[in-house]
DNA sequence: AGACAACGGTATCCATTGGATACTGATAGC
DNA sequence: GCTATCAGTATCCAATGGATACCGTTGTCT
């Protein structure tokens, strides 16, 4: 079996698709990329928006998406002091695709509750059953 | 500010939209479900393909997967053990916009990498400059 | 008969990450 | 002075991720 003939590998761990997973799999990242569509916003207001990360956790984050080129950070020199995130171009590319993962998620998620729902009652009775 | 106006709010923490960002967000979640686009894999395949996960985490996430209703998982009833994960009606619906964010990678990594590299030579330069 | 191999996991342990909370630095307004 | 605002750090602890070793079942080999 030779994984790297398949195309754009994902499975592959040099396979750069993975650098995008990682990103989009950060549990922040894509929920501020989604907020910044509408527009620049300052940390704080992302901060109220994503409720609720912590400040560190939002700094890498955020961080980690301006090392990637997907937002910009400007600091305002004003003081208070005043930093707003907007998404770059490229950023801004990353929408659609996330947005179409949004719309499936909007559409399926009763659905995948209903199923965790069924499951976890499947363990229940099997924990009845078994000899605890 | 009311974020429970916005139609269909990724940003509320009870949002379903989480749920779904949750899972992909999982490092490999969104590997094996790719992986399992072409039908039927039993767990040690599914190790080698995605390499490299432990089996520990492998489990929990196919687990998780299960427990989601995007997959199934196929006990045969032989030895040695044979187990088959596939991915049902609803798994497979998650492939399309799985592949729109795949392709978006496979398109912009380059990008993303240049990027990076750019962001950590400004960051070494700076520390050269300030008192250290 | 005994040793070994195949498969699908658990069990155990340690490193890394995530998160809660408290604190800092600069300055404007009172 | 004292306080408030903003954008973060610093510190500490809990949760997660990952490496490694091990287990149970049974067929095959010797």
């Amino acid at each position: 079996m030779d994984t790297n003939d398949l195309p754009g590998n994902v499975l592959d761990p040099n396979c750069p698709s993975r650098v995008v997973f990682q990103r989009i799999g950060d549990k922040w990242a894509s929920l501020v990329i989604q907020v910044l569509g509408d527009g620049p916003v300052r940390f704080s207001e992302l901060r109220k928006m994503v409720n609720v990360v912590t400040p560190k956790v939002l700094t890498q984050t955020l961080r980690a998406l301006e090392r990637d080129g997907l937002i910009t950070r400007t600091v305002y020199a004003q003081v208070p002091p005043r930093v707003e995130y907007e998404l770059t171009a490229l950023g801004e590319s990353l929408l659609q695709p996330l947005t179409m993962l949004r719309q499936w998620a909007e559409s399926h998620v009763p659905t995948i509750l209903e199923a965790r729902d069924a499951y976890d009652d499947a363990q229940d009775e099997a924990l009845l059953r078994s000899p605890n």
